[in-house]
DNA sequence: AAGGATGATTGTAT
DNA sequence: ATACAATCATCCTT
């Protein structure tokens, strides 16, 4: 206490020159004397500067104390003036922060690889389907992936829990420095804006934790991913049924082998997957090479092609019975372009084969469907009339579909019809075959 | 084991 | 973004 007027000179001065202290000084210390008032002053702020170095219990007692003291209300508002001309104001502190890019990229890979996101129905979804890409078509693939899906779930399962302990000790922490500041702000000025602002400090450096945890989850995703899935070329073919299926869709849309997507989710149904997204890729792919191999090779495929047209046109003839029209031999102008086939001819044709293949497409893609039929009968004619020349088989079909250079993208233009000669060769392999 | 068949991937063009 | 073309990697038949 030998001190005390030391600090109070050092302290004091400044605090004595400030108006708002004095004026509380008076009120506080009203038919005191200088001395008394000094002597306060200089208490208060002695405690104050040791306080630090007291035990817990004692600290806590002046703290009480101080709390109490009368002279409390005039060093708060001397506080808060203070303040008020110091404090940097706390404008640059609302920076919205925007969404980090990389936090996003985390989440959304999460989600999609079903670690984050809805419960056990999106989870196991999403592994169905990275199980799906590997595995085959219609076939049992779930004993293979059964492992995979379960060191997925595993880790999900570990993401969620560290996910939750972080937020419950985000949330502990927050509460607990929010009391503190509440508490604190009863003896020094403590604004709601500047707890609000803490308590974001808080959140940005405990979701900067979580960031941690999520790129670690990812990470073991992917390694987890490579080693079961990434043997992706590991395929597994087709079953037969749904290779018949593609097929038969295949050849019967000769002329526009392109599936819309809803077409593609039917094909996919009918074969048995039903994954959404690898489903489509897994069709897609599918018709790709089709299209590709068959457009190389006309001739390897042309029996193929015949069967599969002669099994559409054999049933859908026998329902409708009209058995010349598949005989005619119609010019492949009338059916070249999609937009400019007989309706009322192939019209019927198609009432009947919707009925036959019961119920397989009843989506309103009419145009399509008598397409198909046109398809179809192409088909049948080519068979029965120059199936013995491979060339003149060729022939038949090409002015639908291919020329050569484009493929099928503007095929619909039957103007594009160019004899397809020289184009593949290999048409006469077919008929070495 | 060889070679063809076939699903998947990659690079390019539109 | 989509299709094509080339290519890879695996499956399957011989």
């Amino acid at each position: 206490m030998d001190e005390q007027p030391r600090l109070m000179h050092s302290h004091g001065v400044g605090m004595a020159g400030h108006p708002g202290l004095a004026q509380h000084m008076q009120d506080g210390t009203a038919g005191t004397d200088g001395e008394g008032r000094k002597q306060d002053i200089g208490d208060i702020l002695q405690q104050i500067m040791t306080i630090t170095d007291q035990s817990l219990d004692e600290a806590q007692a002046r703290k009480h104390a101080l709390n109490c003291h009368r002279m409390k209300p005039a060093l708060f508002n001397v506080l808060c003036e203070i303040k008020e001309k110091t404090v940097l104001s706390i404008r640059g502190a609302q920076e919205e922060e925007p969404p980090d890019p990389q936090l996003m990229r985390l989440d959304n890979m999460l989600l999609a690889e079903g670690v984050a996101g809805p419960e056990k129905g999106g989870g196991s979804a999403a592994a169905a389907a990275a199980a799906a890409a590997t595995g085959g078509i219609g076939a049992d693939n779930s004993a293979e992936h059964s492992d995979y899906r379960a060191k997925l779930s595993q880790i999900r399962q570990i993401y969620h829990t560290e996910l939750e302990k972080y937020e419950q000790a985000c949330n502990e922490f927050t509460t607990h420095v929010m009391n503190l500041l509440r508490e604190q702000s009863r003896t020094r000025p403590i604004s709601p804006k500047e707890i609000e602002r803490m308590v974001s400090i808080i959140h940005r450096k405990f979701s900067s934790i979580q960031m941690q945890l999520k790129q670690s989850t990812c990470e073991a995703v992917m390694i987890l991913r490579s080693r079961f899935l990434d043997a992706r070329r590991k395929r597994r073919n087709f079953n037969k049924q749904a290779t018949e299926i593609l097929n038969e869709y295949f050849y019967s849309h000769l002329s526009n082998p392109y599936p819309s997507e809803e077409a593609k989710e039917e094909l996919a149904k009918k074969c048995g997957i039903t994954v959404a997204q690898v489903t489509l890729t897994l069709v897609s792919n599918w018709f790709g090479n089709k299209r590709i191999r068959y457009k190389k090779n006309i001739g390897k495929f042309q029996e193929e092609a015949n069967m599969y047209a002669a099994r559409t046109a054999v049933s859908a003839t026998n329902v409708s019975a009209h058995g010349s029209q598949a005989n005619s031999p119609s010019t492949p102008n009338s059916a070249g372009s999609a937009g400019s086939f007989n309706m009322s001819n192939s019209g019927d044709l198609f009432m009947s084969v919707q009925s036959l293949n019961g119920d397989s497409y009843q989506g309103g893609q009419v145009g399509a469907n008598i397409q198909s039929q046109v398809d179809t009968l192409r088909h049948v004619i080519s068979q029965t009339g120059g199936y013995s020349d491979g060339l003149a088989a060729s022939q038949m079909y090409s002015p639908q579909g291919i020329n050569t250079n484009g493929g099928w993208q503007d095929a619909p233009t039957p103007s594009s019809v160019t004899s397809p000669t020289e184009g593949p060769g290999s048409v006469h392999s077919d008929t070495s075959n």
